[in-house]
DNA sequence: TCAAAATATGAGCTTTAACTCACATTGAAA
DNA sequence: TTTCAATGTGAGTTAAAGCTCATATTTTGA
C-alpha cells in the first residue's frame, strides 16, 4: 500500500463561488462514478463534468484521493444525519416505529444510487481512513445500540456484535437487491424489518 | 461505460509449462490485489510476481481485464464447487446439518481473504458479465432453493426472494465481519446460521 | 538429430491521466 | 476607482502503465 499524501482540501472556499466550484466538483465525481465506473472517473474528465477547469479542481484538491475522500465523507455525513434525523423523529415512539425509520433510511441510501453506493464503499475502504470518518461509522453503530438497550431488547449475542450483525445484514440484503435490480423498496424495507426483528427474537407487530 | 474487448484467453496452453505460467500469472494477480489493492495492480507488477515477462502474460490474456476476468472466474468456480460438495456430502441430512455446512463454506470463501474477496466483488460488478459467470451465480442461489423447498421449510415470502435475501444477508454480514477484523469464525458463523434460521422461522435445535 | 511449433523474453513504443504554472478574470475593501 | 486577494483557466509537462514485437529458448514429434 503506498503512501498516499494525505488527502485534504488544500485551501478552503471563503467566497460563495468558489464553494459553488467545490459543490459542482462534488457532484460531478459522483455522476462519473455512478455512470462510468473508476473507468473513467479520472480528474480531468470530473472537471469538465462539472463545468469548471482542471486548475479549479486541483486548487481545492491536493490531488485525486482527496476529491474522492471529500465524496465518501459527504456520503458518510448524509447517512449518519439521516439515521439521526429519524431517531430524533421517533423518539418514544414504538420498537417498530423507530426501526422502520431507520431501515427507511438505510434502504433509501443504498438503494437510490446502488453503483455509486458500491463503489463509494470500495474507496471507503482502499483510502487510508479518517478518524472524522471512523467517528460518523461508530456513530451510526451507537445509535442502534442505543436504540436496542432503550427498548430492553433480549440480545442473543453481545450489544456489541449484534449491532454490527444488523447493520451488515441490513446492508448486505440492500446491495444484493441492488445488483439484481429490485425495484419494490416497499417490500425490501418488508423483508429486511422482518430479518431484523427475527434476528432479535421481537414477535411482528 | 467504455467498450472493453471481451476479456477471453488470447490462446490456450497446451504444454504443461504454460499452463503453469498461466496459472502463476493468475496467482499473482490475486495476491497484488490483496496486498496492494487496485493502486499497484498493474500488468507490470503480476508479470514480476509471477516470476514470468510481460510478454508471456500477453501471450494468454489480450488485455489486463482478461487477467482480471478469469480471476472472477476462477473465484466464482470455486465458490460454485465448493458449496456443491457440502450440499452432497450431506445430503439427505438434518436441515440444521445441511445449513451449517453451507455456512461453512460461504463463511470460509468470505473470511478467508477478505480484501480479495471484496475486491473481486468489486470487479465483478465492473466487467461485463460473463453468461458463463451468472450461471455459476445462478446455480448457487438454486441450490439454496432447492435446500429449502426439499426441507419444506415454511417461507415468509416467495422462494425466489428468500433465497436471494439469504445469500445476501450472510455476505454481508461475512463482509462487515471482515472490515473490523474479526478473529473468532467459529462465532460468527453462529451468528449467521441464527440470523439465517430465525428468518426462515425455524426453531433453532 | 533436427526442424517446426510452442513458449518465453524485455526493451521500448504509445497512450493516457495526474498534475503544474504562468497568466486572466472577478470580487471586495478602502 | 483602484488595488489586491481570491478565483479561474487550459495548454503543456511528466510519469506511469498498457501493450507490441523482434528475437531467443525450449519442447515435441518424426
Amino acid at each position: 500500500m503506498t503512501q498516499t499524501t494525505i488527502p485534504r482540501p488544500r485551501k478552503s472556499p471563503v467566497q460563495a463561488r468558489s464553494a459553488a466550484t467545490v459543490d459542482a466538483i462534488l457532484e460531478a465525481a459522483a455522476r462519473i462514478l455512478e455512470s462510468e465506473g473508476f473507468e473513467g472517473y479520472t480528474t480531468n474528465a470530473i472537471a469538465k463534468r462539472a463545468g469548471v477547469s482542471i486548475g479549479s479542481l486541483y486548487q481545492y484538491f491536493p490531488n485525486k484521493d482527496a476529491v474522492t475522500a471529500a465524496l465518501v465523507m459527504a456520503d458518510a455525513m448524509q447517512l449518519h444525519d439521516n439515521v439521526y434525523a429519524a431517531a430524533e423523529a421517533t423518539a418514544g415512539q414504538d420498537f417498530g416505529v423507530q426501526l422502520n425509520a431507520l431501515i427507511d433510511v438505510v434502504v433509501a441510501h443504498q438503494l437510490d444510487r446502488p453503483a455509486l453506493a458500491r463503489l463509494i464503499d470500495v474507496e471507503e475502504h482502499r483510502l487510508a481512513s479518517d478518524p472524522e470518518l471512523e467517528a460518523k461509522h461508530a456513530s451510526v453503530l451507537a445509535l442502534i445500540r442505543e436504540l436496542l438497550m432503550a427498548n430492553r431488547i433480549d440480545l442473543p449475542f453481545d450489544l456489541d456484535v449484534v449491532a454490527k450483525d444488523l447493520f451488515g445484514m441490513v446492508h448486505g440484503m440492500c446491495d444484493f437487491a441492488g445488483d439484481y435490480g429490485e425495484t419494490n423498496p416497499g417490500q425490501l424495507k418488508a423483508r429486511i424489518r422482518h430479518a431484523v426483528l427475527s434476528y432479535l427474537g421481537v414477535p411482528a407487530s
